[in-house]
RNA sequence: GUCCCCAUCGUCUAGUCAGGUCCAGGACACCGGCCUUUCACGCCGGCAACACCGGUUCAAAUCCGGUUGGGGACGCCA
């Protein structure tokens, strides 16, 4: 019988949460949930200069909007503080750890003068040999220091098994003996994040390629705490299309998830997009439901390559990744209405235009507006964008249409009326009759149908395309189109 | 500079571990066509890649070595 799969998400909270960790969630919680185990949340707030109330705050409603959910925590490391520092004291007393007097000065200019050299950089080990008389003659004097743990002398490598990458090893001679706590008596993030995994007992440590090295030197802590391996997996990161490390401060809001929530993205195409940066069923399936990626999902098939977030600065087309949006616009228009009809209400609701009707009598009117407008949108923004029309008389006529269908054609400005009272008289406001009454006005007035449908359409919806007219007007309902038919003019001063 | 990792269409990727079924498959994007009152959707078609060099082998995208390129790490941050 193996143990339970536990897992376990640990943002540190400088930031909102963005697509790198987000995906590094997902990837967690999806494992997780596969193997029936536990995820958890815990947030990484022993830097308190760095950290802030508002970043854990964003990082939880950025999960909750993925629907990424845990089973335990929000934890917060910097609770756990009696426990790290006695594991240092450990360490200490049995002779992994030492104390070190090099202050950061001297230390800094060691580093500068190895890079300047072009040589190894990394601690000397000046102090790890310090005699019990100097070590005591210092401490007494007030001098502060540090902690360091003490690389084994040994020859040979220190390895592991990565699920993703296979044998990761390093030679013992290229690891140099690393703080472990600093000299204010803070345990740092390498053996804070080991003493948590072990009492959380977590089993899969499942995180970007950029803690690769950390690993190996954690490795040797778990050895030092005599605590057991979790099995390891280094996810390869997401990089810009310059193929650089994506991070708030060079890319801004777009590599927020906060960003997509607000630009009307569905949580769960967003969450289709992630999985598939970096990871493929092996199959050409590219959608899935939630327990459908659930039941695909492996690490072994997770790829070692970087994946490149392909958005394009200033793109006028596509504000985000094609993809990420292609993905949005496949769930906008096939999943069922039902399910997107709340997500619809609350982006009304946000704009003042929302009718408790459409909850109760005009409920499967509001369906099926919906479905009649969204094969041609984005995301679910574009229902008080382009389709504002439907829902409210407060809306945009569009510049594009607006000159290409309405100015363009000065009679307009009487003709649309007059086509209104044709709309006035029509015993059946129907699909065949609007369209057979439009098509003899076209005729009466000698112009191709065309130029008073989209006419219409533009006074109507405000827009350049849409659904077909007809379907437009009767959805739209007779006394508005004779309304915004009888507006027509005030179009053209 | 040192160490580690990686390398298939513009992008996400399948195929690599078990070499032949791959003159390399899918998706996005792009181009063309059909549909059409507009624009989409949908459908059909097209463009487009095994980084390079060498080795092993009857046979290499696949195995081995090297080169180049890219990334990450090198903190009293996490």
């Amino acid at each position: 019988m193996t143990k339970p799969v536990r897992v376990r998400f640990p943002p540190s909270p400088t930031g909102y949460l963005h697509i790198g960790g987000a995906r590094t969630a997902l990837f967690n919680w999806l494992f997780a949930r596969k193997h029936g185990g536990s995820m958890i949340l815990r947030i990484e707030d022993t830097d308190a200069e760095r950290s802030s109330e508002s970043s854990i705050t964003g990082i939880v409603e950025g999960l909750k909007w993925l629907g990424i959910d845990w089973d335990e925590g929000p934890y917060f490391q910097s609770e756990f503080g009696n426990e790290h520092r006695t594991a240092a004291q450990q360490l200490l007393a049995n002779g992994h750890a030492y104390r070190c007097f090099c202050t950061k000065e001297e230390l800094d200019a060691k580093r500068d003068a190895a890079l300047a050299a072009k040589t190894k950089v990394g601690y000397d080990g000046a102090c790890r040999n310090l005699s019990e008389a100097d070590l005591s003659a210092r401490q007494a004097a007030g001098q502060p220091s540090v902690i360091r743990f003490k690389v084994p002398e040994r020859t040979g490598t220190l390895g592991y098994d990565d699920v993703i990458l296979g044998r990761i090893e390093t030679n013992y001679q290229e690891l140099d003996d690393f703080v472990i706590v600093r000299s204010n008596g803070a345990p740092l993030y390498l053996l804070c994040n080991v003493v948590d995994d072990i009492r959380d007992r977590i089993t899969h440590v499942i995180r970007g390629q950029d803690h690769k090295d950390n690993t190996i030197r954690q490795l040797l802590l778990y050895e030092a705490l005599a605590a057991e391996l979790p099995t390891f997996a280094h996810m390869p990161l997401t990089l810009d299309p310059k193929r650089a490390k994506i991070s708030k401060r060079s890319h801004g809001e777009i590599v927020a998830v906060q960003f997509y929530r607000d630009h009307g993205f569905l949580p769960w195409a967003f969450n289709n997009y992630l999985v598939l940066l970096g990871w493929s069923p092996g199959d050409d399936q590219e959608f899935f439901s939630r327990s459908e990626l659930i039941d695909a999902f492996s690490l072994e098939r997770i790829s070692k390559a970087p994946a490149i977030f392909n958005y394009h600065k200033n793109d006028p087309k596509f504000f985000t990744d094609p993809k990420a949006i292609a993905i949005n616009e496949h769930y906008l228009r096939t999943m069922p209405v039902d399910e997107l009809a709340p997500l619809v209400q609350a982006e009304l609701v946000a704009e003042n235009i929302w009718r408790q009707s459409y909850e109760h009598e005009d409920k499967a009117w509001f369906h099926h507006t919906i479905d009649l407008i969204r094969s041609r949108f984005h995301t679910v923004k574009d229902f008080i964008g382009a389709g504002r029309a439907y829902f409210s008389d407060d809306f945009v006529v569009d510049a594009k249409p607006l000159n290409k269908n309405i100015l363009k054609y000065p009679d307009l400005e009487n003709w649309l009326p007059a086509l209104a009272d044709e709309f006035t008289r029509l015993a059946d406001f129907s699909l065949t009759e609007t369209e057979r009454v439009t098509r003899q006005f076209a005729d009466s007035v000698q112009v191709k149908p065309g130029v008073i449908i989209n006419g219409v359409r533009t006074v109507v919806t405000g827009q350049l395309a849409g659904p077909s007219l007809f379907d437009i007007l009767i959805t739209i309902g007779r006394d508005k189109v004779i309304q915004r038919l009888r507006n027509t003019p005030r179009l053209y001063q």
